[in-house]
DNA sequence: CTCGTTTGTCTAGCGGTGCTAGGATCAGTT
DNA sequence: AACTGATCCTAGCACCGCTAGACAAACGAG
């Protein structure tokens, strides 16, 4: 019995080592960089050991992003709770959001960019995700404003961050006026 | 002389079979399924054929990037001249955007999701770029608001705009609620 | 303690990718 | 008609995600 349950501890430990390895391989050198060789050198095992773990590489992204969810949730949380006043929750929100965004691009890819093969806006999403959104949601449900259906509106603020977010670092937008574009998206989004 | 001319014309007929094909392709069955090999066959022409009139599949990628630039120009102006009054405009332009986003997936993807290698907010951005920016700009010119730069306003309404599209092809976003999204996003962005 | 059996891991290999070197072929010029 | 240069293709490189099958280690039973 307790061999089974080292056996099982171990298993478990591998499988972290995996998706933090994978994460920070992912981090510092890009996603494309994460191939199942790479990987498996640096957990010092075969490839093959990756796919007793997951089904393939899009689970393992798919762990990450996960993970990134929680982590998101909680930034955003600690963000909204340390400000006063509807006005500066929105804002620090979305401050949170985008240095989320920008500190962990590899994981934010994870989360939205790339194939995880995680299920959203329905029924079988995985708890992470739908936990972070509602992070977003209980301070955006302030700011809503008469009349809109408070999961409407969060989509739509939620969508203008991913925005800013990916053009920000696709080189599409420069960084440079990052803060006017929340503080122009806050106040015209938000109903103070 | 009319040798040499002829001999351009059809390597320039020739290009631009690359990439409609490219793009069909990328149309019917994703970007992934766009590979070197079965592009060459598509064309009927070998693989290095591709690489004596593109360094790389990237380069292929930021062609179909390009004509899909225009093509989202000339989408953008040709609601917007349709509409009467800044609020129908703005909607228009909105739903004009998201219209071709979800339309034309892979052209999208081309030019806002993939690496084409093309410079943005640069100098050196290609002119098809800066002119689909200018097009938004037009229209979201006349309800930036006092005292907020109509760049920085395009910006951010475009980033709200990339965000919903994208969230919404990836499965993030149910596409149900889509009008009401545009609806509150251009109630709450443009001033009119 | 020894012997099957089960469990775990690795080596080797499949079909695919983007990309390129080098030889063959064909056109235009002299 | 022979040369020359542009043009194209065959073949191959190193890599990718993934898997079959051989092998070894660890286990439980006698």
């Amino acid at each position: 019995m307790s061999v089974q349950e080292r056996k099982q501890r171990e298993r478990a430990e591998r499988e972290r080592l995996i998706v933090a390895t994978a994460r920070k391989l992912a981090e510092q050198q890009g996603w494309d960089a994460v191939t199942t060789r790479r990987l498996a050198e640096h957990i010092e095992y075969s490839q093959p050991v990756l796919y007793s773990h997951f089904r393939g590489k899009r689970e393992i992204i798919g762990a990450v992003a996960l993970q990134g969810a929680a982590e998101l949730a909680t930034a955003v949380r600690a963000a909204t709770s340390a400000a006063d006043g509807p006005r500066a929750r929105v804002a620090a929100l979305a401050r949170a959001y985008l240095d989320f965004a920008a500190g962990n691009p590899a994981v934010y890819d994870a989360l939205f960019q790339l194939d995880g093969g995680l299920a959203y806006a329905q029924e079988d999403t995985p708890e992470p995700l739908k936990d972070a959104f509602a992070a977003l949601l209980e301070t955006l449900d302030e700011v809503t404003g008469d009349g809109i259906d408070p999961g409407l509106f969060t989509e739509v603020f939620w969508a203008a961050l991913h925005g800013l977010a990916t053009l920000t670092r696709a080189g599409r937008l420069l960084p440079e006026d990052a803060e006017p574009r929340v503080e122009l998206l806050v106040d015209r989004l938000a109903v103070v």
